[in-house]
DNA sequence: GATCTACGTAAACACTGCATACATTCGAGC
DNA sequence: GCTCGAATGTATGCAGTGTTTACGTAGATC
């Protein structure tokens, strides 16, 4: 209400009692710890200090830690779904291009942010008693793949075959994909320039299989799309 | 003091002052405690208090918690390269039967012991810094698919291209569906049979690609390999 | 201006991981 | 068989955690 924020009220820095911004001032805070010593290194007393405030006042916002964490993770859903709707968008019209732009988007969102990545798919929070609307917002971002498959079969585009079963594959893959990059466990994950290549590989594989093709026994177009 | 504990002296399961497999116990004890609450949940002082001993002995034999979750861990990796290295043996010769047979061996492993998968692949574990062994172990896993597929490019079993970029695909797509599955992400994560379908699936979607194969717009051999 | 309510604080509880000092027992070597 | 050091356990304490309860403070409303 009323000028809404007004920034620092009167002396900035300077705080009386009543805060104003906790609710946001503890996300941010807590951002800024994952970010620097990891979402398990969390600590609710450490965001409320960092935002200047007791222990016990950011129960006044959130019922416990993991909703603050889980308030920091919808954040991130948004953020991601934004940025795979964006690059889709501009990948042209072809559903194979969306796809690879979806998988790359989602991959680099993951490099770009990996405490916030962790924090999203950290053990407890996506869970649909605990928190519904988190759970579903994570559910809106995988469903894009979905929407698109289903498009390129229509078109030809994409195989046909249960969509369901495809739109698993492609969502693991990327979803492992950028796990094992954010978790350490692949020495490429320090350097962006070689995992963005690799996830395009990965996404070439993903089109064309496993197996060989009997029309073309030499390959042909595997880095078409680099 | 004299005669100290004695009460029970030489009967087993009682014990005086020495506890003889404490180190063995305490990874039992750490394994049912994950098993029941999660790996999060996991405290040395209540393993320590299952183990019937003081909440300082688990020092002597581990450095620090982590170090007794990465012994967990461990067992693990052995485990399900162990499953693994039996089923592929068990799918005959072609590298695509082999392949196939260890994206299921893998899932089915998480599925039947999601508490220790999540510990094995639980962050901060896999830190070549902290438990070079381990990281090692899971590593070698891994190379499994690359053996596999090696073999397979060579015998025309497999698409020729990158192997690390076909190896890391099939690694990621497995990895990623393990954990969505382990992570309550997907509902069919409940039902073991309904999951063994969806891998089977997804397997196949990795085997043939996203894309339509121009040979044959009627797809065959689609469940070939159930 | 009194009062209601939202939003803070202070203090306490029951935990945790971990370190340090001490006690007990096992097993080699005499 | 005894001694003595190493291995392995306990007792105790510290700093830090999530969370609750009782209380203080200030802004909005009548």
């Amino acid at each position: 209400m009323n000028q809404p924020v007004e920034s620092e009220a009167p002396t900035p820095g300077a705080r009386a009692y009543h805060h104003g911004h906790l609710r946001e001032a503890l996300i941010a805070a807590a951002l800024e710890l994952i970010t620097e010593r990891g979402p398990e290194a969390f600590t609710l007393r450490e965001a409320a200090r960092r935002a200047g405030v007791s222990p016990a006042a950011p129960y006044r916002h959130y019922p416990n830690k993991a909703s603050l964490l889980a308030a920091v993770a919808a954040q991130g859903f948004e953020q991601v779904a934004e940025a795979i709707e964006r690059e889709v968008a501009e990948a042209g019209d072809d559903a194979r291009d969306q796809l690879q732009a979806e998988g790359v988007a989602f991959v680099r969102y993951a490099l770009a942010h990996p405490a916030r990545f962790r924090t999203m798919y950290s053990p407890g929070l996506l869970d649909a008693e605990r928190f519904p609307d988190l759970v579903e917002t994570s559910q809106r971002t995988h469903a894009i793949a979905w929407r698109i498959i289903r498009k390129g079969q229509r078109r030809g585009e994409v195989h046909e075959g249960d969509p369901a079963a495809i739109s698993l594959a492609f969502v693991a893959s990327f979803y492992g994909l950028a796990r094992l990059f954010v978790d350490g466990m692949l020495a490429a994950g320090d350097d962006s320039k070689m995992a963005e290549q690799l996830t395009l590989a990965v996404s070439s594989v993903l089109d064309h299989g496993l197996l060989p093709r009997a029309t073309d026994s030499v390959s042909a177009g595997e880095q078409t799309h680099s």
